[in-house]
DNA sequence: TTCCTTGTAAACATCCTGTGACGCTTCGCT
DNA sequence: AGCGAAGCGTCACAGGATGTTTACAAGGAA
């Protein structure tokens, strides 16, 4: 019940994002020969790695920052399922493999169903074990292919994965971890409306409970910043009801980003809602034509 | 035939989760009894398919839009592995998902090492087969966010799903959320007429009562809104005693609809659905009520 | 005409978001 | 260890946006 993982721990960042990169992975089971083997092998991989013996709740998992749970049902006796189904459910991101004993085809897809990402059933051999884990784990990173590459940059703001950080010019905005996970997440969605329960799940890692109000919060922390750094522009648009959008607006009627403004006359006439009186340039970060 | 397949599948991402939704998935196969197995029920579950006896390049695989593709590898002879390693290095999006005859672990290793999402061991349960194919895309879809449908044009209007939002020109209507579910189901509907309580039913989410006027109040927001930004055109459409439909059209009898940018093809044709042609006996409309 | 359906507008009731403050916990420093 | 600052999550409140209901006028159908 103890926070300490593996020896290994900070040896190797979370986002390293290479395609053997070590992962952070939990196997849920007792039966001591599969584990032993198991693990030997998961150390000479270098991942991360803890054995448990009972199975935990949502948020001890999250906690751990895992890449994958490994399981064998059989621990979990008569609440097998509603366990399964209650920890895919509060974290989606977690990649799960059920590993046990002899099951029907049933069961399988029963399983699979309630979101485990794969089911192999035992005696099985640990590479291949490994080699499933991978797979699953292999599907959720690739978005994340940007990372280190390309910093974001957004109106007067420049976000930089490599740093954790966003700048405006020279200054740093002083993002504490969730705030620069929160505008990361944002700007990367590339003027998407994004709905509090993405952002929550995607940023948190569990699914929010109703009524939680910890991406406003911090949506407010975040325009603060973005706005003593960048009084000029706003970033961080809400839609009622749904969400919110990034996307550099200028508030300065002459700085106009030439885009794309191509020949559309709109024939639209403008400040009539008692907006802010400013143009409607509804430009994003990217060029939308295509 | 090409479009009809793309033409709606996406359509329902009201789901959000999209656990049931629609997929489209090949199988590349030889055995006929499990093709036809298996077809058989992809058919029950309305998801598309098709069945491919030889390995096809990865271009071909690209226009096909999969969601999935179910391999038994002996169809691919000696050469199964390199196909195997270049068809998952040019799709990293596709599904891919190998079932085949006895294996041994380094082979299945090898396969998944190279790419592949899941492997099954012939002989199998079709069911398998499908919740796996369904935990793969499953797994394939969250980090990618929202399925990017193409925004919906009408006339002047452009809806865009992915901001919640419709669009004239630059200019955004402003639509709230309950107003835009409203003109994306109309939309969605292509011109046919929709009865009040299946507007309420899939808009709201549970039936109405008689009398609730909920609908037309909306429907009159939305007008509010399209005649102003798109003062020239007509686009929701009374039918006495049934509900509505969604049309674009022109009240300009010379100017065609070469007001708008030239480069976006008017998707929708107006005029030549329910005109003035005939009176009302558009009785025969699909009550597809669920 | 007479009844029923739809358009319109406003009043009303709800829900949603912005905001500041308050504890709790973690972390760094002395 | 003790202390203080910073980060994080929760609460409660207020103002505003949105959804729902009601009432009446206008338009179609019989």
């Amino acid at each position: 019940m103890t926070e300490s993982i593996t020896a290994r721990d900070e040896a190797t960042p979370s986002g390293a994002g290479g395609a053997t990169s070590a992962l952070r992975i939990a196997v849920l089971d007792r039966d001591s020969g599969f584990i032993q083997v198991l693990s030997k092998r998961l150390d000479r991989l270098g991942w991360e790695h803890r054995v448990l013996a009972s199975p935990v709740p949502a948020d001890a998992a999250v906690s751990m920052r895992l890449s994958a749970l490994v399981v064998d049902l059989a621990v979990l006796g008569p609440q097998a399922w509603e366990w399964l189904e209650r920890l895919c459910g509060a974290l989606p991101d977690l990649g799960i493999v059920v590993c046990t004993g002899p099951s029907t085809v049933a069961q399988r897809v029963r399983g699979l169903r309630l979101g485990a990402d794969d089911w192999i059933t035992k005696p099985c051999h640990p590479e291949e074990v490994i080699a499933r884990v991978q797979s699953v784990v292999r599907r959720r990173r690739r978005p994340s292919g940007r990372t280190e590459s390309k910093p974001l940059m957004a109106g007067e703001v420049e976000i930089r994965s490599d740093r954790f950080q966003a700048f405006v010019g020279d200054g740093s905005l002083d993002l504490t971890r969730r705030e620069f996970e929160l505008i990361e997440l944002l700007a990367d969605a590339e003027g998407r409306v994004l709905e509090r329960e993405e952002i929550y799940s995607r940023s948190w890692g569990y699914t929010m409970v109703r009524g939680d109000r910890s991406v406003d919060v911090f949506v407010r922390k975040l325009r603060q910043k973005l706005e003593k750094a960048s009084p000029r522009w706003r970033y961080i648009h809400t839609h009622f009801g749904i969400g919110y959008r990034f996307a550099a607006e200028s508030l300065d009627v002459d700085t106009v980003e030439v885009d794309v403004p191509a020949s559309v006359p709109a024939a639209w006439d403008a400040g009539d809602q008692g907006k802010l009186a400013r143009p409607h340039q509804d430009r994003e970060l990217t060029p939308d034509a295509l």
